[in-house]
Order: structure tokens, then sequence, then C-alpha cells
DNA sequence: CAGTGAAGCGGAGGGAGCCTCCGTTTCACG
DNA sequence: CGTGAAACGGAGGCTCCCTCCGCTTCACTG
């Protein structure tokens, strides 16, 4: 790739980040052109779509996702308060910017997507958490990785739409721990 | 109201109805007055926001709660299984038209939303049904009504945006009722 | 260092949808 | 009827999307 081009893509993506940030990730393509100084013809070369930038601004989140999983999993107290930090940290990595969680949990189910190897990331960190509390013998019997999964998207979205803070979203969560854990 | 102005605004929710239902919520405006062959300037002095006009097609859809509502409570067995018959009408009456669950959900926070009057009669049945588990002493303690509620919209949404058949709604409906009813 | 071809750029512009404004038409009532 | 208020409708301005293509810039080569 030209000096030029890779400057251009570099300086795109960080201005998609704070566009989005700013605005939901439904913000118009063309003020992240403009602000990027490019017109638009140069955004749509690099990124064809908006998923397209979506992914390539959420690349950095990705890399934080196991870090997430082991401070949950270092939090003091019983599966259940493990559980219920890694909810939480779930939700929060979901909602950062307005619009994410909807847009991510959908893309779990088809393959086609190209958020699919995003998400795929979140799903497998939240298996690796079922996975430990399954060995310890507190996860009821049946319970699918994927459905925790769609209900977390499910109450991130919700959050995210209703502008919920955490305070509201806990509640929430105890509901689903107590029907992913035994008795 | 004059009698040209009833039978456009009767036509435009007819129309809107079934527009809203081939193309999801967000169908544009300006077809909508189309197909029902006046103006859009007609559309919008009769339905202001996009808002007004989902209120307006949903009244005939909240007639129904109530019977819903009666159907699950006679589902053959005991409370979980009324508990599940209930969920799966309640996200099903969510799902009637793409997009209304997120939507209908969204508003159930805020007071000033046109929708509000709307949702408080599915948060109210949804009152009503665990209140029901309550006096039958099966409900957990400190479960709330609004939480529930989010919870179910927010697999509503996940089932909409992911096309989801309720065999994969199923599930999410267990984790849920496993969390709300005792043992 | 100049020449050159390919890679990359940018912005004009057509399309879709939103919503308003205002000249025209229609209704209802005296 | 005649009239004034109510209602209509569509032209058009705005925003955003996305493409196309003439122009510029880069990197490589002799």
């Amino acid at each position: 790739m030209r000096a030029d081009a890779k400057r251009n893509r570099e300086r795109l993506i960080e201005v998609a980040h704070a566009v989005f940030k700013e605005r939901g990730l439904d913000a118009p393509l063309d003020e992240v052109a403009r602000r990027a100084g490019v017109g638009p013809g140069t955004l749509y070369r690099h990124f064809p779509t908006r998923e397209a930038l979506h992914e390539a601004i959420m690349a950095t989140w990705i890399e934080e996702v196991s870090a997430h999983v082991e401070k949950a999993m270092a939090t003091e107290g019983g599966c259940r308060e493990k559980l219920l930090a890694w909810f939480e940290e779930y939700v929060s990595l979901l909602t950062r910017h307005q619009g994410a969680a909807a847009k991510i949990t959908a893309s779990l189910g088809c393959q086609d997507s190209p958020l699919r190897t995003k998400c795929q990331t979140y799903a497998d960190a939240n298996e690796s958490v079922l996975t430990e509390m399954s060995d310890q013998g507190v996860l009821r019997e049946g319970v699918d990785n994927l459905d925790v999964c769609r209900l977390l998207g499910g109450v991130a979205t919700m959050a995210d739409q209703s502008s919920l803070e955490p305070k509201d979203v806990r509640p929430m969560l105890d509901v689903i721990a107590n029907g992913v854990l035994k008795s």
C-alpha cells in the first residue's frame, strides 16, 4: 500500500472512532470523510460499507477482551460474584459506542457478516467463563453459550437505547445469573 | 373532524400497517403517503412524527394483550409452564413488526414518549402475571417487573434482528424463567 | 533526476428520504 | 348558493448515501 493511502486509512479510523463515539454508529459517513480532510470517494474506497468501518474501529477493543475476562475472574468472592462481574464487563464492552450492542449481537448468528470475527471473540470469551463455571459444577445443565450471549446482548441493547446506568442493569444480570447457575 | 380528513386518516393507518409489515417500522413515510394516494403534507398533518404513526397502528394490537394473558394462563401444567407460555406470547406480541420490539421497550423508561401508554399496557400485563406467580409463592424475592419487561424486550429485539424462530428463542426464555422463579 | 504508469484522490452529482410551506381545493354550515 | 375555515398535495430544500471519473501523487526505473 502506498504511503499516502496508509496515512489516510489510519486517519480515517481515528476520526471515525471519534465521530462514532460522539454521534453513535449511525453517524453520517460524509462527516467522517470531511473531518478527516478527505473526499467521500476516498473513504468509500478504504471502507466500502459502514460495517467495514465499524469492523476497523472495533479491532482495538477486541484486543482488550481477554484482559477483561481475567479482571472479572479475579473478583473477590464465589462463582456467582465472578460471573456477575464478567456479565457487567461484557455489557460494558458492548455499549462503548451507541448502537454497537445491537449490531454486534445481531451478527452472532450469521456467518457472512464482516463483524463475525469480532463478535466471535466476545462469544469465545463468554464461553471460557461458562466453561470455568461448568468445571466447578455450578452451571445448570443445558445452558448454551449462544443463548447467554444473546441474552447479554439484549440487555446491552436495552441499556444502550434507554441510556441505563450500571445500577439499573445489574438486576437484569442478576436474573440471568440466577437462570444460569444451579439452585 | 371533517369527513374527508377522517377518511384519509383511516386510510393512512391502514396503509401504514401494511407498509410497516412489509418493510419494518423504518419504512419510508413518503411511500405510505404515496400508496395511500395522498400527498406527504397530508400524512404529516395527521401524524407529525413517525412515532405518532407507530402509536396509531399499535392501537389495535393493544386491545388483544389481555386476551393473550388469559390464553397463556390457561396453559396446562404448573406455574413454570404458564410463565413460559406468557413469555412466548409477550415476545411474539413485540415482534409483530420488524423493529417494534426495540422501540417499544426503549420507551418503557421514558415518560414523554408517544408510545408510553402502549408499552405500559405490555408492562401491566406482565405485572399481572408476575403478581399471580408471587401470590402462589413461586416467585423469587426482589424480582422487578420493569427488569423482566426489559429482559423480554431484549430477547424480542434479538429475535427480531436475527430473525430467530420460536425454537431458538425458547432457551433464552427458559433462562429468564429459571432466574425469576424459586429453586 | 526526469519520465512514466499505476495507485490513489476528491468532489460533483444523482438518488432516496425527510419534512415544510403555501397556493389551491373541498367541505360544512348558514 | 356563498363563504370561510379546514384540509389537501406536491414542489422543493435539506441531509445523507454512494459512484464515477478526470486529476494528482507516488514509487520505481533507466
